[in-house]
DNA sequence: GCCAACGTTGGC
DNA sequence: GCCAACGTTGGC
């Protein structure tokens, strides 16, 4: 478990009429798999990056308005994601095989609803999120990093008044 | 609903 | 290996 001196962050989109973070928060255990990501670059995050104990912003997509709204920690790490391996499922991939899996995800849990969230046309122009990933132009990564400065700015801006 | 940006596929 | 075509994401 890292402590929060090595905790690293990260920030997961998700389009809240398909899985809301009230959706994850009414999970048994607050818990849930975050399967069904089908991009290589987020695939790597999960596999070998995001560690037990990591914190990750949850991020409404393609809503009204887009918004970071909640936390969770990462309690699984990297494992195959069994999704693509079920025919029935929508994000089955025929490509990927069980003793090779192709992709991979993490288990998530809910940890806290942000005082308010912090919608994505008030986080740009906030003082040190210049370069944060969400916030790029095209940027569309499902799962992507977020620094331990950009973490604080966010939090703390959470906790005042909009 | 529009469309820019992006990632993937496949012809050559 | 190039790159056009295509499908998807996601803000607006």
């Amino acid at each position: 478990m890292p402590t929060s001196a090595n905790r690293r962050h990260w920030l997961v989109k998700s389009e809240p009429d398909v899985f809301s973070f009230d959706d994850l928060m009414a999970k048994p255990s607050r818990t849930t798999h975050w399967d069904g990501v089908r991009n290589y670059q987020a695939r790597n995050t999960m596999r070998d990056d995001m560690k037990k104990g990591d914190l990750v912003f949850f991020y409404h997509s393609s809503t009204d308005p887009s918004a970071i709204v909640g936390i969770a920690e990462v309690v699984r790490e990297g494992y195959p994601d069994a999704s693509a391996l079920d025919p029935a499922d929508s994000h089955f991939d025929p490509k990927s095989k069980a003793d090779t899996p192709t992709w991979y995800m993490v288990d998530l849990e809910g940890t806290e609803k942000l005082p308010r969230p912090l919608s994505l046309a008030e986080l740009r122009g906030v003082k040190g999120l210049e370069k944060m990933t969400l916030l790029q132009k095209g940027s569309r990564l499902s799962v992507q990093p977020v620094t331990a400065a950009e973490w604080t700015v966010i939090t703390k801006l959470a906790s005042k008044k909009g």
